[in-house]
DNA sequence: AAAACTTCTTGCCAAATGCTAAGAAGATTC
DNA sequence: GAATCTTCTTAGCATTTGGCAAGAAGTTTT
């Protein structure tokens, strides 16, 4: 253990560095300003179980989740939990209507497991957009991608049987299913749990 | 027929006003500000049927729809079109997606009637983006309304059934539904016809 | 370690929805 | 006005999905 260098040579130089590179991969600018947005973050780390966010409140600060598993969801006249979003990182997690409308928000949102994220608060990220074009141009495509994926997310619904909805799901974020209990992704497909677990034998004779 | 003073009096001084109205509503500003973000759509006409975009192209300009109903869909594997938007005026008939990342579109945006719209130009919402705080503010309340619905359509579609659904959109759309075949509507809701046609006969019945 | 709780699967039956086809009614075209 | 096309409804049957309940397996709590 002499030869350290890498280590030593980069002793955290950039501690969001999860959030530069994801700021890059949205929205390529120079390092120099991409970094100047991720300062702004503040990391924090949430227990399993923990709320960031619950139904009514107004919702003050938008999060970019680094590890660990985090869903939104709500609940239906019957009492049911419903989630319709699952979390894994690296991503933006926000509820957008909330947060930019000032308005009490419909959603929980809540960890799944142990997570890492940072965080930003309301103020400072209305502060940085009017302050920095970088910042304001980082937000909106921030707002268009969230609309690009729930877009794409309804018209699934809308157009694929819940066993295409399952396989595509595997496919593209295939951790998911180590770290989130299936009766929650159930939920998020758009069926019951014994459903999926129906679908899930009929798939694996295949 | 004497006093037609109010006509007189308004000589379509304002010949945008449905676009500065919805304006005002969306992100309430003072009416000097709407009335230039209004002036820079351009009025058009579509005729039925007509498409304002298709599958593969890259969507140039922003759409208000004063009046009229509009469709965006797309096709499944097996060739059935999908219709996963309809339109009823006052609104806006974006793809945002295409429209901002600039890639060619999934959509098809379809005129279901004769339909009056305004339009503007993408480099010129650029333009009035960097020039116009007001403008710049307005079409990120644009994003922020545009999200806000997607997720409430989206939560519906898991956590509602098909008559649930039906009856919210003959709740707060009843027009639609004198102007839109019902096997589109069908198809927007997430059934097909027959289906639809079913929960009709029995939604009668109660 | 025992108890309590959660998760997951499975079976059974009911309800909802899809598929196909047919016909009636309305709209459009020639 | 006749012919054609589209829309809408209905029927019969197959498939998918849900609701409920039970039990096995795994976790967490005490």
């Amino acid at each position: 253990m002499i030869e350290t260098a890498q280590q030593q040579g980069n002793p955290q130089k950039f501690p969001q560095e999860s959030v530069i590179v994801f700021i890059q991969a949205m929205l390529p600018m120079p390092l120099e300003k991409a970094s100047i947005i991720a300062s702004q973050f503040e990391r924090k780390t949430l227990a399993k179980h923990e709320f960031v966010l619950q139904e009514g409140k107004v919702c003050n600060e938008s999060y970019f989740l680094e590890s660990g598993y985090i869903r939104a969801f709500a609940f239906d006249p019957d009492g049911n939990d419903v989630t319709f979003n699952i979390f894994s990182p690296p991503s933006f997690v926000n509820d957008i209507s909330s947060l930019f409308r000032r308005v009490p928000t419909k959603e929980n949102i809540q960890a799944l497991t142990e997570c890492a994220i940072w965080t930003i608060p309301y103020e400072r990220l209305q502060a940085n957009f009017h302050a920095m074009p970088e910042f304001r141009e980082f937000g909106r495509m921030m707002l268009i991608m969230s609309n690009t994926h729930l877009k794409d997310r309804m018209i699934s619904m809308i157009r694929d049987t819940a066993e295409e909805r399952y396989s595509a799901l595997l496919r593209t974020k295939p951790d998911i299913f180590q770290h989130v209990p299936l009766k929650i992704i159930a939920s998020y497909l758009g069926i019951t749990d014994t459903s999926l677990s129906r679908i899930r034998r009929e798939f694996a004779q295949k």
